[in-house]
RNA sequence: GCUCCUGUAGCUUAACUGGAUAGAGCAUCAGGUUCCGAACCUGAAGAUUGAGGGUUCAAUUCCCUUCGGGAGCACCA
């Protein structure tokens, strides 16, 4: 719809003979304005030499006089300054349900559909996975379900941290403390790893000497020394085992290299040949202190980047460099990369594109840093190295907790003392004590999920364990339970003899023409027609928390709509079968949007 | 020290990239279960958008100054 009125100012543009003008079209705020509006006239009001107000009238003139074909248009009305306030015909919006009813509201994107690589989640191997990692992943997902069902081809990749300084430090410990038969045999190596981790930082404090054993370590790792390589595959087995129980928790997948992500350790043998080119075209110098670096143009005020250690050990850009040269080769040069990746890389990644531009592999349209901030503690960031971090376990399962309490509190009891011993002494039946289970554990991922989403990604957001777990107002329960009501209120519908979803949509649809609305009604129908233009413009912004923001907003005005127009109880038939399809659209549509956040929708909570 | 990010009701935040009366949720107060299902709804109160200047028909948004918060800046990733 956007776009055909977009088209259509264009149009009236190149008519008026400004076309280097491009017409803005905006969601209008409040029903009172219409359902988009323009201002054009206000921009065009300097180039032209006329008040807003005259060019806004001409504007709507020839708006009417070109009328579109399909009857778009119902009136078009200029206000005050200048705007020029489209009011869509609405039977054209009632036509717009059954797209919306079928799922397949056109992403017309006029062709064109990119192809992605999507990089996130990306875990360090031997490092615990916290809430920090639970951002990028989850962020990442969203994203790269954005770009799909918006018709883009992509890929999603993870890059693991499985090559580092860090596996010398690792191996080192392992051997010095710790007792890898005992370690295989645990439930969660992991914790195992970390503990040790940290005791190296804690040693390496008083003694600075373990640091260089560490590097040591790695350097011989990188050589291929057989110790160093058994150690390090242990530590990606036991690592695996945990992200692979995480990932299935929070039922987020990934595509390349069947379904690992290709890690950094993957491009060892790849980085030579990145060196080469950098010495080929005379990029590398030795730096003040014998490291190999690459130094930027003065004008980009870039510090420079350093790509091998003096010890020739190769870094974290090294292994990056490798992995983009080879996404080259693999994917093909019309690929646009994007890493989600915390905020504090922000430096890091400016230079990695910056020297990619000048090695003529990308153009800057084509890599993009999605940061997203951190999670901190009142008290100060949270440290692996210093052992005070959140498990993403811990979360899960308080959050778990706490979503299937929630399903024993919606019965009401005369005091809590009561409550509290029946709820202890309750004794359910086995499959439908995993029910409730199943659906906790939808609800609290949900609520884990929606919190992160909802929000524009790239602030830092205090850990807050109510926050994180929040389940009532703006959050992901409040939203299926919007879902799940939705659903109840179709399934009445159909024992009362009326089969909502066995109708042919077309013919339903076109009953409806010539509806008088309530205005309730009409709300939740303009809300809904708006999915389409919402999705784009997220998509298009990378930014999840857009979809967030409409949704809950349809899930308000769907409250206030059933709260205020009786549905099964609609004076007549016709007005009772409308209601109903708004109900049933509704529910396809947070459906739709609750999946392309990565959210399950549970049937029953 | 330099660079980047950030500051919106008590708290968490939105504002379609410069547009219309700054929109919500939590918390507070007052109400609401004869459509499904109170994880809900209705209403009230709460904002000089950190402060000061500038650009413009129009500034939370852009520019300058200033204060507070965060992050990064050579062998971590």
């Amino acid at each position: 719809m956007q776009d055909q009125i977009k088209q259509l100012l264009t149009k009236i543009l190149v008519d008026m003979n400004v076309s280097d003008v491009i017409p803005q079209v905006s969601l209008s705020s409040s029903s009172d304005h219409g359902e988009f509006s323009s201002n054009v006239a206000m921009l065009l009001a300097k180039k032209i030499d006329k008040s807003p107000m005259e060019i806004a009238e001409e504007i709507k003139q020839k708006l009417i006089t070109h009328k579109p074909a399909d009857n778009l248009l119902e009136k078009i009305v200029v206000v005050k300054p200048g705007f020029v306030n489209i009011y869509v015909n609405r039977a054209f919006l009632v036509s717009q349900l059954k797209y919306l009813l079928e799922g397949q509201e056109k992403i017309d994107g006029k062709g064109k559909s990119y192809k992605y690589i999507v990089e996130y989640s990306s875990p360090n191997i031997a490092k615990p996975f916290t809430v920090g990692h639970l951002r990028s992943t989850i962020i990442g997902d969203a994203i790269a379900n954005l770009l799909e069902a918006t018709g883009n081809k992509v890929y999603r990749d993870n890059h693991l941290g499985d090559w580092g300084t860090q596996f010398g430090k690792q191996i080192y410990a392992i051997k010095t403390w710790g007792n890898e038969a005992e370690m295989d045999a645990s439930e969660n190596p992991v914790k195992d790893l970390v503990a040790l981790y940290v005791r190296f930082h804690d040693e390496a404090e008083k003694n600075p000497s373990l640091e260089d054993e560490g590097r040591a370590w790695f350097k011989k790792l990188e050589d291929g020394d057989p110790e160093a390589r058994r150690l390090w595959k242990k530590c990606i087995d036991w690592s695996w085992k945990e992200f692979n129980r995480i990932y299935s928790e929070l039922n987020v997948e990934f595509t390349e290299n069947e379904g690992r992500g290709f890690g950094e350790a993957y491009f060892e043998d790849k980085m030579q040949s990145v060196i080469e080119e950098l010495k080929a075209k005379k990029l590398l110098h030795v730096g003040e202190q014998g490291a190999q670096i690459v130094e930027f143009p003065s004008d980009f005020k870039l510090p420079p980047l350093m790509i091998l250690k003096k010890d020739g050990a190769t870094l974290y850009s090294t292994r990056d460099l490798a992995t983009d040269k080879f996404r080259l080769e693999h994917y093909g040069k019309a690929i646009i990369i994007i890493n989600e990746v915390g905020g504090e890389q922000s430096l890091y990644f400016r230079q990695l594109y910056k020297l990619e531009e000048m090695l003529g592999w990308f153009y800057p349209e084509q890599r993009m840093h999605k940061k997203h901030g951190l999670y901190r503690f009142q008290e100060g960031k949270m440290s692996t190295r210093k052992g005070n971090v959140i498990w993403l376990e811990d979360v899960l399962d308080e959050a778990k907790k706490r979503a299937y309490n929630l399903q024993f509190d919606n019965i009401s009891y005369p005091n809590d003392e009561i409550k509290e011993k029946v709820q202890n002494t309750i004794q359910l039946g086995k499959g439908e004590k995993t029910e409730i289970e199943d659906r906790a554990k939808a609800v609290a991922i949900g609520a884990i999920k929606w919190n992160d989403l909802k929000r524009n990604s790239e602030q830092d957001i205090l850990f807050d364990w109510d926050d994180i777990l929040n389940m009532h107002g703006n959050s992901g329960p409040y939203m299926q339970y919007v879902y799940v009501r939705c659903l109840s209120i179709l399934e009445k519908a159909k024992s009362n003899t009326l089969d909502v979803e066995g109708q042919d949509v077309q013919e339903r649809i076109s009953d409806f023409e010539g509806y008088t609305f309530k205005s309730e009604e009409f709300e939740l129908l303009r809300q809904l027609c708006f999915f389409e233009t919402i999705l784009k413009q997220a998509a298009k912004e990378l930014a999840p928390h857009m979809l967030c923001t409409y949704l809950f907003e349809l899930a308000q005005v769907f409250n206030h709509f059933y709260q205020k127009v009786p549905v099964l109880h609609a004076e007549n038939e016709t007005q009772k079968k409308f209601r109903l399809l708004l109900v049933s659209v509704t529910a396809k549509v947070i459906k739709k949007g609750l999946h392309i956040l990565g959210m399950e929708t549970p049937e029953k909570m």
